[in-house]
DNA sequence: ATAACTGTTATATTTATAATATAACAGTTA
DNA sequence: TAACTGTTATATTATAAATATAACAGTTAT
C-alpha cells in the first residue's frame, strides 16, 4: 500500500492517512481481510508518530474499515465495510451543503457540478476494475 | 442578515460566518450592492471578536464575493460574482474527492449521491424564490 | 521462559492555528 | 472636532495536531 503524506498541506496527516486508505479498499488495493501494517512499523516507514497512525487506525475502527484483532493485528474488515447509515447520510449532508451552496452562488448548475462527481465515481470504479 | 455561529462546532468561526454569507448572496437574502455591516459592528452583534470578522471578509473580498470601498464600507459585489474558474474547479474537485470516496466505499451508487446532491441544489433554488 | 512483537494507555512537550484583547494609523463623514 | 471606516501590528490565551518516551497486557516464535 502505497502512501503519499504532503506534510506542507493543512489537511492533517492522519486525515491524509485515513483518507487514502479508504481509497485503497475502494479501489480494490487493499483487499477484505489484507493485513495493514503494525502502528510502529507504518509510522517508521511513513516517517510519522506511532500516535499519529494509531489515531487513523481508530478512526477506521471506529467506522468499520477495519478490524482490530488481539492476534492478527490490523486488518482490513473481512465481512461487509461499513454501509449508507442515517448517521453517514448526515454527516455527508452536512460536508456537502456549504460546497454546493459556493458552487450555486458561483453559478454552477447541478448538472454540472452532477457531472463533475459522476466522473469522479467512475475514475473509481476504472482504478478498481483496471 | 440573520446569523447563527455554533461555537462549540469544529468548524471554525470565521468560516462558518463565511459559508452563511455566501449562502445569504446564494438565496438572495443578500443581494447585489447591499451593504454588510462594519467589522466592528457585525462582531458586537454577534459577540465575537472584531479580526475574526476582518478574517472572514478578507476571504470573501479574495474571492470576489465582496467588495470593500473606502468610502460605502463592505458591499456585496454589485456587478457579477465570482464564477466557475479553473482554480475554484481544481478546488471543488479536492474536497470532492475523499467524499466521493467514502460514499463509494460505502456502496454508495453516483445515482444516489447525485440526487442528495440535486435536493440540496433544489432547496437552495426554493429559498432564493421564496 | 526469554525476546520480540501486538494494540493500548498515559504523560509531557512542541508546534500551529483560532480567537481574543488593545492599540494605533489613515482616510471618511457628519 | 468627533465618530466612524478598514487595516495593521503586537501580544496573549485556548485548542488541536504531532511528536517523544514510557509503560502495560497479551501474543508469538525461538
Amino acid at each position: 500500500m502505497l502512501i503519499h503524506l504532503d506534510f506542507q498541506s493543512d489537511i492533517p496527516i492522519y486525515l491524509q492517512l485515513k483518507m487514502q486508505i479508504i481509497e485503497g479498499i475502494a479501489t480494490g488495493k487493499l483487499k477484505p481481510g489484507e493485513s495493514l501494517p503494525s502502528v510502529r512499523q507504518f509510522a517508521e516507514d511513513l516517517g510519522i508518530n506511532l500516535h499519529t497512525v494509531n489515531k487513523t487506525y481508530n478512526l477506521l475502527k471506529q467506522d468499520g474499515f477495519i478490524l482490530v484483532h488481539r492476534q492478527k493485528g490490523v486488518v482490513v474488515n473481512p465481512d461487509e465495510g461499513p454501509k449508507v447509515t442515517e448517521e453517514y447520510l448526515t454527516q455527508l449532508h452536512t460536508e456537502l451543503r456549504p460546497m454546493i451552496i459556493e458552487a450555486f452562488c458561483r453559478g454552477m448548475s447541478k448538472e454540472e457540478f452532477n457531472k463533475i462527481c459522476s466522473q469522479i465515481f467512475l475514475e473509481l470504479k476504472e482504478k478498481g476494475e483496471g
